[in-house]
DNA sequence: TGTTAATCGAGACGGTACGTCGGGTCTTCTC
DNA sequence: GAGAAGACCCGACGTACCGTCTCGATTAACA
């Protein structure tokens, strides 16, 4: 019975993974982010979160994958999902979301994770699988659910305008990640989906 | 004669900077970047260039201010105006140039732009005034001799979903910068242009 | 047993210093500076010797240090000491022993070390204390043992005329360190010693 | 006519060389000296003097020879020649202002010049033709009038002791070069001449 | 009750690149 | 010509991180 139940949870054998210092670091990977992105190194996080650089890469292959679940873990402990009424509410408030959240700390660590992603060619399918594309297809739900089902081909590129756009800002800073931003991306939105549905 | 030229130049003193190492430098920094962003090094592209690495450091302050200069050089030297008919075809044409450029060497040295824009925040401000608002201006231009004056803000927004899904396909790689995505993006453009316009 | 050995030792943490390594070191050290002192660079020791400059940085602050670290260790490998029998012969021998050490690499050694010395105003205490003043203790001892005791201004004085003229030769190369001069040179002393110890 | 003076005076054509940078090289070099022997480079002299490196290459093929020339010209004007009475006092006085003269900036050339001549093996021969070998003969000169006549080789050993020990404390710092040491060095100089004239 | 295996802090180690200093040579203009 | 200015290639400096590697000391599950 318990070889079963061990097979099946393939409980390994010596000490296990202590959670309390992969919360460290995390912690400070996130926190290292915000004070500068370009200050994230291995061994600056493993001094600082008092961890030997040896646990940080046993556990994390490189600084990207790191980065990148120190963001999700602090997205699901920050983000609250509102309840919402219609399709096209649902849709203001996830635009409004999605550029609420990069005005902070997330914004520090998805520029991050847009770095690392073009230093570390084989860290780019990673951040695109486990968090671009998950990002889309919320978003491309809300969309459908707003708009009525799309062509494939425009829904990319309607997703494309939006994100790409909300990144663009993210990264050159010319104009604020604001409410009204968020607005008027909104009811850009709008008027391609009313176009492509036609 | 001499004498106007020598008032307006204010000549300097030493001997001259050598123009072919300028020109040695620049281009080497520019075949880098195409071979893969994060292998560009000062030291690199000293020793690639035959040059001290002193000799980089004099007359660019750093990564980001070469690759920029490096850029703008070979950009000038390959992108060739293309007489245009009606504003509706310049645009498309701006657009369609835009993308292709991308796709190419030009492509590579953004992303690296980008990339130390975000390394280094001292960067950033040059990289968004020397080429980030020089390309929005002329692509401003050709927007509204297209589809007429716009409101400013609603003119900032139509930028950055351009340039934005633009170089959110250059960073992410999800999708082609192909000419479909130029044409279809052209088209969005114009949907939300003519919204704009009434 | 082990109790004690554990208390007395403190025993460091982290991975131990690599043994091979370190002489790997400062062998290097000691052939370049052989091969001509103006060489020595921390660079080239690291090369030749295969290993990072971190790593010499890590146990030697300074090329003084180095150069030194390496000629104790030379000299103790390579100076074996000669049973003697009347104060006299010892004093003799120590004479001729040091003239003729230092007309091989130990001298290559003492002529860098005081060059650094010169150079690295930090490193001209280490350099008296550890070294000068070691030979003069040993001389001084076969000094009194074979004149008497004397007077510390005296035994000062002739200290500093055996070792200056003997590093004086070292430096100028005006004239040799054979045996003859070890011979005049003891010849000397020993008429000094008789004036002072009367 | 004029050519033929010109032939012989070997006038040369262009612009004649301005004494007055020479002397602000030179008095620049013995000023640097003096602020700490390591801090000579030529670069520094150059700025400090306000003139071109290629100025200072010009006249001087090495740093040594810079610092010679520098001392040289400093001594003559600094060093005043005392009128002496017998024999014995003038041998006295001359070891006096050595010992005296090696405690200000004339020592810390000497020591530059010492690092030097170690540095640069092209130019330890000049350093020992031009200086060293020069104040040998004085002091020789002195010596045997005070004494008498010496075996050349018993003359060498007497200066290397004597020079040896002046330079070994000036070097090593660790006993003063005062006149306590002045005297009994002149004191032991006599009970080795007294030795080696019977 | 050990034995075994993995975790974890600590830190040594070979590398690559950084940005700076100085060396010695050169090229240009001015006097 | 001499001289100031300064570009240029080069070698070395001392530092920061990289990713890998030993160590000793824990901490479990297994025998």
């Amino acid at each position: 019975m318990a070889e079963s139940l061990e097979a099946l949870g393939s409980r390994p054998r010596g000490r296990p993974r202590d959670p309390q210092v992969r919360d460290r670091i995390l912690e400070t990977a996130m926190r290292l982010v915000q004070e500068g992105g370009r200050k994230l190194s291995i061994e600056k996080v493993a001094a600082d979160a008092g961890v030997s650089k040896q646990t940080i890469y046993r556990w994390w292959p490189s600084r990207g994958e790191l980065v990148l679940e120190a963001l999700l873990e602090f997205a699901t402990r920050t983000i609250v999902p509102r309840p919402d009424g219609s399709p096209e509410r649902a849709l203001t408030h996830l635009i409004e979301d999605t550029v609420a959240a990069l005005r902070g700390p997330i914004g520090d660590a998805v520029r991050s994770l847009l770095v690392e992603s073009q230093l570390d060619s084989g860290f780019l399918p990673t951040f695109r699988d486990r968090f671009v594309e998950a990002r889309r297809e919320v978003m491309a739900g809300a969309l459908e659910s707003s708009v009525g089902e799309l062509d494939p081909e425009r829904l990319t590129l309607m997703l494309d305008c939006l994100f790409g756009s909300i990144w663009y800002r993210l990264l050159v800073g010319h104009a604020p990640l604001d409410e009204r931003f968020a607005t008027d991306l909104t009811a850009a939105v709008a008027t391609l989906g009313a176009e492509y549905a036609s």
